[in-house]
DNA sequence: CCGAGTCACTTGTACCTACAAGTGACACCC
DNA sequence: GGGTGTCACTTGTAGGTACAAGTGACTCGG
């Protein structure tokens, strides 16, 4: 089977988009471990709760909101915990579930991050941008998502929508 | 330090990059790693030596070409050599470097793999784009790239973008 | 109830990557 | 032409992720 080639148009577009790919997350993980000792996949859990109402998530919620397994949850919430910035708890309502919460020291702990984490996004990837641009970018990753993640797992943090659905 | 928050437009964009960047990585491994037995990250290095005259390249370029640092890309063509796709040889005109080259059972390698590849590619990617929105990927990356790589380091892989292969 | 099946998670093992230290090879300079 | 410094890589060790198996908790048919 022979699928068709790239065209030259196509071929720039993806190598580019891989070359980001590949850069980005070194650039996030780097500033967040730096200032913050934490990974950006650690970030992203803390942000996800402080998000959640009462700050707290049951795990398997957290692990489709991550996009992550929930074996690698549970070890990367286990150090949360051990370091204070995150609780767990059986859930009352079902002795199945665990629910995480962020705690007081963890909520802190975000508030004192994301303006270094704001302030890095904007300089390595909005600024580059004019805002048509962004819009163009929301555009075109709204529908890539369509296609990465046909079930919307990720629906509830990338937000409304994918119209693939 | 208050940098300025982001608007609404900026949060769905980068929101929706941050899932992209999350997801695309699973995806091109998880397809090549069924398919082939190789990460993407081991493809990747393939398929640079399959671009490079006489399919050699030293360790440090090759390094610079896929954004390893040096002691990974040192692992992983170890493991490659293990396997026969590639082989090192010491620089004869520079006793300190070493030459990767791909063997022919590489070179069959990436031939063989090279269209499931494209082909996850445009599905997951390009299809769901017009042609328009490809160029203005193209553009948008282009200009990420700028900031995430000011040197320039990867732009022997992404500038050039030698659509002939 | 009670047993099979599923669910939600945890633990254990193997692999991969990052960081630090070590080994030759080259370059320069007095 | 030794001494110093840098370069190009390799090796060793620690940390994080993926996959597989295990443990209680719920559900549902009989």
């Amino acid at each position: 089977m022979e699928p068709r080639w790239l065209s030259a148009d196509e071929m720039t577009a993806w190598v580019r988009l891989v070359a980001v790919v590949e850069l980005l997350p070194g650039v996030l993980d780097g500033q967040l471990r730096r200032d913050a000792g934490l990974t950006h996949f650690d970030y992203f859990v803390l942000a996800m709760l402080s998000e959640a109402p009462r700050r707290t998530l049951r795990m398997t919620e957290l692990a489709t909101r991550t996009n992550a397994t929930l074996p690698r949850l549970s070890h990367v919430v286990r150090r949360l915990e051990e370091r204070g910035l995150v609780e767990r708890r059986p859930c009352p309502s079902d002795g199945r579930a665990t629910n995480a919460r962020l705690t007081d020291d963890g909520w802190a702990t975000v508030r004192a991050t994301a303006p270094g984490h704001v302030a890095t996004v904007r300089e390595h990837v909005l600024d580059a941008l004019t805002p048509e641009q962004v819009g163009q970018l929301a555009e075109i990753a709204g529908a890539l998502l369509g296609r990465l993640d046909p079930d919307g797992r990720l629906a509830a943090v990338y937000g409304t929508a994918a119209p693939g659905r």
